[in-house]
DNA sequence: ACGTATCTTGACGTTAACGTCAAGGGGCCC
DNA sequence: GGGCCCCTTGACGTTAACGTCAAGATACGT
């Protein structure tokens, strides 16, 4: 609520978020985070940090950096152009019908890993019913 | 159903599955496919065809060839030793909690999205507007 | 003034998952 | 038997996403 949750030093955000600070670092190069400067120093704010969990969230899903970027800019509309936020808004219904897609597929696969791990366990009984029978 | 179903070329098998031969031989290499040979010549068979099916399903959710393989395993689950088995069961069972987080954390993404996109097409529908205005 | 802790910018190293040649064998057709 | 295709095995190149130093600025406690 203070400035101390404001602004976070690199190292409050590796220890908050489980990153590097070379992963932080490659990010802002990267043009997916803008941390202010205090002196040369990194500061991160509020929406650094929005960003940087919507990132690794898009990474859990195997998505690319370069993938998760477009998606950021969907998320900080206000200074784009017309055209621009046009173009981003497309970009982003594209990469929701993307995650639509992978989320049906998931569903499915879920369901048959499901079902062979049923399998898996009537094999394993019977296994080790054969080596009871066998003692 | 004949033959020419049951065994294919990796040229075949590239065509069919939109890979490389590059990528067939380097999923062999890494022990993912285990194509016969006639002479030196690679020839795919219906469980290598599964097997890739599963592997390009796996790399869409974002997992390394190396937790695909060990997924795999629980897919021709008859050559195994029972200490393995049980193993590669525990494997497949903690690989479907991960999947399942997943298909939530990926639900509640796309529902934020959602969100966005509803907030995106207000944002440009008021700068038309404004537009249109100053027309 | 000194140590130590945290930060910075290069710059080179690493891993996964292939891409891209180079050199050569086997089959088939005219 | 020359040409053409498809296949093979090395072996080196490439890209993404960082890891890992090296060398130096900045600040803080004693």
């Amino acid at each position: 609520m203070t400035d101390i949750d404001e602004l976070m030093s690199i190292r409050q955000m590796c220890d908050a978020y489980d990153v590097t600070p070379r992963t932080l670092r490659f990010y802002e190069a990267k043009e997916l985070l803008f941390p202010q400067r205090e002196g040369q120093k990194r500061l991160f704010t509020k929406r650094d940090r929005a960003r940087l969990k919507l990132i690794l969230r898009g990474k859990r899903f195997g998505f690319s950096l370069e993938e998760i970027r477009q998606l950021l800019d969907l998320y900080h509309i206000g200074d784009q152009q017309q055209t621009q936020l046009q173009r981003t808004y497309e970009i982003a219904r594209d990469r929701l019908r993307d995650m639509e897609a992978q989320r049906d597929e998931l569903t499915e696969a879920i369901e048959d890993l499901r079902e062979q791990l049923r399998w898996g366990e009537k094999v394993i009984a019977s296994m080790s019913q054969e080596k009871d029978a066998a003692e």
